[in-house]
DNA sequence: ACTCTCCGTGGACGCCATCGACCTGAGCCT
DNA sequence: AGGCTCAGGTCGATGGCGTCCACGGAGAGT
């Protein structure tokens, strides 16, 4: 992981689809030096994947949530992280320091969705209570944070 | 926005790197109409960008924190917006429904940089409390939900 | 029926991805 | 010091891909 892993990995976080002829260019290295080293950072776990952004709402899910969850005492905590990782709404999922065991980012198309999630949420074992926040607009999300020397 | 847009979408939400002659195999047609479309969700919006998913740990990011922020009274929404856009510890910034008229997704180094970051917060003009809580790990992120057709 | 438009296909051409061979410098052992 | 070894780079070649263009068929409107 020197400067010029940071910066590929800085330059795919802000465009996933450049070729390796382009990175190349911009890091100051031959392309078949950059593919080598974008595969060790996906190899080795840096790189996880590559995503499109897509705009929720053109994708019918135009309802985003923030719920956060109290466990039960003596709840198993992997058994419920297994019973949420099957609800595909459940877009993001954070282990919490707090009252609230985990906080789940979810998104659905509808709030008549959204209910059904929360009921179900509550009848899942080991959860005691949930508390639900909707996002009425979502100003930005995921913007990457450059993390790299200043652009080279 | 057709059933084949749709399986586009999904593709590249699960790997945005997919060449074009690729994306064509998958959704039944030529590679010229796969980029026509691709272009055209681009530049209608629906396709924001592409992102490499990044191991936060290995890029010095090892601190997240979701903080939630009451505004003042009277206080102006656009001009705080403002101040929050240009913090770039501020990965996400959702406006709420709620006391907390605003949520943030910050990632930090250290929680060090986290207690500046919440101090900066707390000075900002429009602010007029803060709570924050502490992801102790994340469990997952931005798993995309299929939403097509299933897979064509 | 004609035509306009949209959206697709197929062909062509230059660039890119990717492989293999070779080069260079750092570190280390004898 | 000399030389081995290895990591990590460049260079060159080749097959596939991206992208531009001309063309064609289906459906709607007149």
């Amino acid at each position: 992981m020197d400067a010029i892993d940071l910066s590929l990995v800085d330059l795919l976080r802000s465009n996933a689809r450049l070729s390796y002829a382009e990175l190349a260019r911009q890091v100051g290295l031959s392309a078949p030096a950059v593919h080598e080293r974008v595969g060790k950072l996906e190899s080795s776990g840096v790189v996880r994947g590559y995503r499109a952004d897509v705009e929720p709402e053109a994708i019918g899910l135009g309802v985003t949530a923030l719920i956060g969850i109290v466990e039960d005492s003596g709840a198993d905590s992997d058994d419920m992280l297994e019973s949420l990782r099957v609800l595909p709404e459940i877009e993001s999922c954070y282990f919490m320091a707090g009252v609230e065991s985990f906080l789940l980012k979810a998104r659905v198309g509808t709030i008549a969705e959204l209910e059904q999630l929360i009921v179900r949420l509550n009848r899942t074992p080991g959860v005691a209570s949930t508390r639900t926040a909707i996002a009425l607009s979502t100003k930005w999300e995921n913007r990457p944070q450059p993390v790299g020397p200043s652009p080279a």
